[in-house]
Formats: C-alpha cells, sequence, structure tokens
DNA sequence: TTATCTTTCCATCGTGTCAA
DNA sequence: TTGACACGATGGAAAGATAA
C-alpha cells in the first residue's frame, strides 16, 4: 500500500457551517478558526462531562466514563444485556444510542464531497465541525455506515469509528489529567521549600527567588541555557588553560566558606541525579563558594529572562562551576501537538521530596 | 448466513527536536 | 540550513464476537 505524499486534505472552504442551535450559547466553529494540522491545540477544546461518581482513588487505575463531550450526552456503554435488548425491541437500533443530544447536524443534502478522488488515499484530518458532527451523529444512534455515508463520504465507516474512539479516549484522559495536575499542584504548594531549597543553597540565593527564576524561565529555557553556560565554561576554560603552565583545578572538597553543604549523595542517590549532569563528577561532600570569594575564573551571571526576579549586576553570585545544572531531557516535551505529555513537574522528574 | 461492531496490527504522513 | 530521528495521528485490513 503507497500513498502519495503529495496528497493534501482538501480546503474546507466549500463545506455547509453547521446549523447554530438558536438560542444557545455554544456556537459552531466556523472554518476560519480552525487550521488543519495540529487544529486540536488552537481550536476551543468541547467540555467534558464525566461520572460523578468516580472515585478520586481510582485515577491511577482506569479512566472514568466519558459522559458528554461538549454538551452532547454520549450513550452509556453498553452491556450485553443492554445491547440484546436493544436489538431485539428496536430492530436492530440501538436505543442507547439514541440520544438526542444538543445541536443539529448538518443537513445531509448540503453534505458537498470534496472534489479529491476517493479512490486516493484519503489522509485528511478531523477537525473540530467534523468531530462534532461525528458525535452528534453517533448519539442519536447512526450506524458506522450510515453515518460515514451521509456524512464523511470521503472516509471509510472504519475511520468514522476510530476517530471517535480516539475522541472519547482523549477527553477522558484529558480530563483525568485536570485532575491530576490539581493533586501535583496540592502536593507541590506543601513540597515547594524542600524542592527548591537545595538548589537555592547552591546557587546562594532564597528558594523563592529561585523558585521564580526557574518557572518563569521555563524548562526550555534553562535547558538552552545550561547548555550555552557550559559550553561557554569550557571555551573559557580550555582557553585559560592555554595560557598556562598548570592547568586550571577546579576545586573540591571542604572549602571551609561557610557556605551550605551538599552532601553527594543528596545529588548522586535520587533520581534526579539522572536528568542532570554537571561538568565534573560529584565527589565528596562539596562546599560551595561564589567565586568572587574564591577567585576562580568567574563564570557569567546566571543567565536571566526578561522577566527574571534576579538581579545580574555584579554583585550576583554566580553559579560554581559544579552548578551548572545541564538537564538531559529523557522525553521531549511536546510544545503544540495535543498530546498531553511534556510537562515538567517536580513529582515526574522524580524530585526526592522526602527528608 | 448476514450485518454490525470491536480489536489488533501495521504502514504512512506530518511535525518538532537536535546535532552536524 | 539540513538531514536524521522520534512520536503522534490517521486509516486500511483482517479476524473475531455478537445478535438478528
Amino acid at each position: 500500500m503507497s500513498r502519495p505524499r503529495s496528497l493534501q486534505p482538501p480546503t474546507r472552504s466549500g463545506e455547509p457551517p453547521l446549523i447554530e442551535e438558536p438560542g444557545s450559547s455554544r456556537g459552531w466553529i466556523t472554518d476560519d478558526q480552525i487550521s488543519y494540522h495540529g487544529a486540536s491545540s488552537h481550536a476551543p477544546q468541547p467540555t467534558i462531562s464525566q461520572e460523578p461518581s468516580w472515585q478520586y482513588s481510582l485515577q491511577s487505575i482506569m479512566a472514568p466514563p466519558v459522559t458528554s463531550y461538549d454538551g452532547i450526552p454520549l450513550p452509556a456503554p453498553r452491556t450485553s444485556s443492554e445491547n440484546e435488548s436493544s436489538r431485539a425491541t428496536a430492530g436492530y437500533k440501538d436505543k442507547n444510542r439514541d440520544i438526542e443530544g444538543e445541536g443539529e447536524l448538518p443537513p445531509e443534502d448540503d453534505v458537498v464531497v470534496p472534489e479529491y478522488s476517493h479512490s486516493a488515499y484519503n489522509y485528511g484530518t478531523w477537525s473540530a465541525a467534523d468531530d462534532r458532527t461525528l458525535v452528534l451523529a453517533r448519539s442519536r444512534g447512526k450506524h458506522w455506515v450510515e453515518l460515514q455515508r451521509t456524512y464523511f463520504p470521503t472516509k471509510t465507516a472504519n475511520a468514522c469509528r476510530k476517530r471517535y474512539e480516539r475522541l472519547m479516549e482523549r477527553r477522558g484522559a484529558l480530563e483525568q489529567d485536570s485532575q491530576r495536575l490539581e493533586r501535583i499542584s496540592h502536593d507541590y504548594m506543601a513540597l515547594r521549600k524542600q524542592i527548591w531549597t537545595p538548589l537555592a543553597d547552591r546557587v546562594g540565593e532564597k528558594w523563592e527567588v529561585v523558585e521564580a527564576a526557574c518557572m518563569s524561565a521555563g524548562i526550555r529555557t534553562i535547558q538552552s541555557n545550561a547548555r550555552s553556560h557550559t559550553n561557554r565554561w569550557r571555551k573559557e576554560s580550555r582557553a585559560s588553560q592555554k595560557g598556562r603552565e598548570a592547568p586550571l583545578l577546579l576545586p573540591r572538597g571542604p572549602l571551609n566558606t561557610g557556605m551550605p553543604t551538599l552532601p553527594t549523595s543528596e545529588m548522586g542517590s535520587t533520581d534526579m541525579a539522572g536528568d542532570f549532569e554537571s561538568p565534573i563528577p560529584l565527589q565528596g561532600p562539596v562546599h560551595y563558594q561564589p567565586h568572587r570569594d574564591v577567585g576562580l575564573m568567574p563564570p557569567p551571571p546566571f543567565p536571566l529572562s526578561s522577566s527574571g526576579s534576579l538581579p545580574v549586576d555584579g554583585t550576583t553570585p554566580s553559579i560554581p562551576f559544579a552548578g551548572y545544572l545541564h538537564v538531559k531531557s529523557t522525553r521531549r516535551p511536546v510544545v503544540s501537538r495535543t498530546n498531553t505529555e511534556g510537562r515538567s513537574t517536580g513529582a515526574e522528574l522524580g524530585w526526592n521530596t522526602s527528608n
């Protein structure tokens, strides 16, 4: 099976708009509000309802049932007995799907088949309007074949069914994620001081200041800054070594500077150690000292975003060499896709918040 | 037997990221 | 700037399940 790489989905400008329900505050999405690649990240997200009886403790075990999609009541999951009775009484018409959802389906006569051939592979994306039509039609008991012939003649019934399944899975996961984020936020507020204090001690700042700087910068900015900072330090270190007889020795061991001590075990034995690396291995108890007191080649000031709250004047203690954290991304955060992964939270990074 | 639905596998495409 | 790579999205196909 080969598909022409150049085949693109047709523009949807010729499709009829969905009919807005009179008095409804929920307007239909017009074509110019939809981009057809990555559309779901920009289009208004539908509202999802789920069973209120769904228990918090079950979050990590199973996704709650999705009971509505953007206000459209969805049929309850069918049991085998319901299947049997519905088919017997309704002449194979599934009465569980015979639910009058809000909104109207586009008139069947108005459905315009795009001009490209159905025989060509239809690698078309689904717009928000398509999704709504699909869910509405399904909620009214239309079989896949009928639904496909009526509203999606350029797609197959199987494609419609799979799209429907994925929509339901996605919406369920979305709702689950929002509740999960609430839980993480709650725990974060309780543990944030513990989380940020080690880094704050290392750089000689208040933990609130360090937290604000990192939060405002974002993980991508921090990754980028850390990498460039490390590269710059290495470059300058090499240049410095060229001009000396003896290589520049990096401090190890106690310097007795009065700065907070971060035992190696705190970094080396936690999951966090797998996400960060320093220019040199951490060995033994290390006492950190602002460079200006030690007389080492001063690293550049800590890079800040434009909204960063750390001062960048010369009095700001820069991060000692061992404090350069280069974040190794084990999973690339996805920015514009609709998936919900890529969140970087203390919990997900495996920060050891126990004391 | 037929119709419908579900599950599973797999190939392809689009897009973002990263290193050279 | 470009190519390699990873990953999610999409849809075709086949097999199996279920009920009329």
